[in-house]
DNA sequence: TATTGTTATACTCTATAACTATA
DNA sequence: TATAGTTATAGAGTATAACAATA
């Protein structure tokens, strides 16, 4: 953003949660052209990677809690992208499944989420870039 | 986070979004402990270093826009951290200043803020923070 | 005509608590 | 007792549009 005042810009804080809403609102507004949004895009790339799962178990992968989830599987189903299965072995639990339709959408999205990326990290070197992931994984995980 | 699937961790544009929600939430938490909110702590901060300064010229340095400024000034104002006076030579404009008690407040703020700046990143080690924050730099600026 | 501050409004994201049906 | 899913709800955070007063 131009105007950033240098007493925050000097916090590494304020930065990381400045440039994280941007990253964010970014990824949503490019996942949009695909009818996704940023938690159902994330449902749906962990869904495809893990087969059947429940949806507490998808949650926690993706970060994103049981209320929460019950209105991003809603969206992904409503859209054809997603199926609640019955689990064999629990009648209270799903078995979500990703459909046909859901992994050419997730195709796309993808492709969309690597131009958001293209587009944030774009003044960074390879190294720079490198540096960055490696140091917020190690934040994330923390 | 525990738990964050690989094909997720893999994005460093996910893991920015999450972790600035994260930095986000952790000085959000340590400054309700004096009453601030995060855009709060931004404002006053900007504005013990700019001295009188309008609404919307303020928004601008902290990131937020004039209708989304009226409610951090008004809760500013109530706890008396900040007052609005009248502008010298606009009849519309405000000439935002800080009070003595908002100094002290902010003091208490930026020792806060910076002991939840350590919290976020005790893993990295000084050299890891300062690539950071530079590359942080670079796409805040962007 | 353009700008400052304001109000009303709405939308997203997120979290909490309570409920049901199962385990 | 505990867990999976659900519902209702509420609180942030943020943005948009329209308006009055003033430039």
């Amino acid at each position: 953003m131009p105007g950033m005042h240098p007493v925050l810009a000097g916090h590494t804080g304020f930065l990381l949660s400045r440039v994280g809403g941007k990253a964010r609102r970014r990824f949503a507004a490019r996942l949009a052209d695909v009818g996704l949004n940023f938690r159902m895009w994330g449902a749906l790339s962990v869904l495809d990677a893990e087969g059947p799962i429940t949806q507490q178990a998808l949650g926690r992968c993706v970060g994103i809690d049981p209320s929460s989830m019950v209105a991003t599987i809603d969206a992904l189903e409503a859209a054809g992208l997603v199926e609640r299965r019955p689990h064999p072995s629990d009648r209270r639990a799903h078995a979500l499944a990703i459909t046909p339709a859901g992994r050419a959408t997730l195709a796309d999205g993808r492709r969309l989420a690597a131009d958001a990326q293209e587009e944030l990290l774009s003044l960074l070197s390879a190294e720079e870039r490198g540096q960055l992931h490696q140091t917020l994984l190690k934040l994330a995980t923390a």
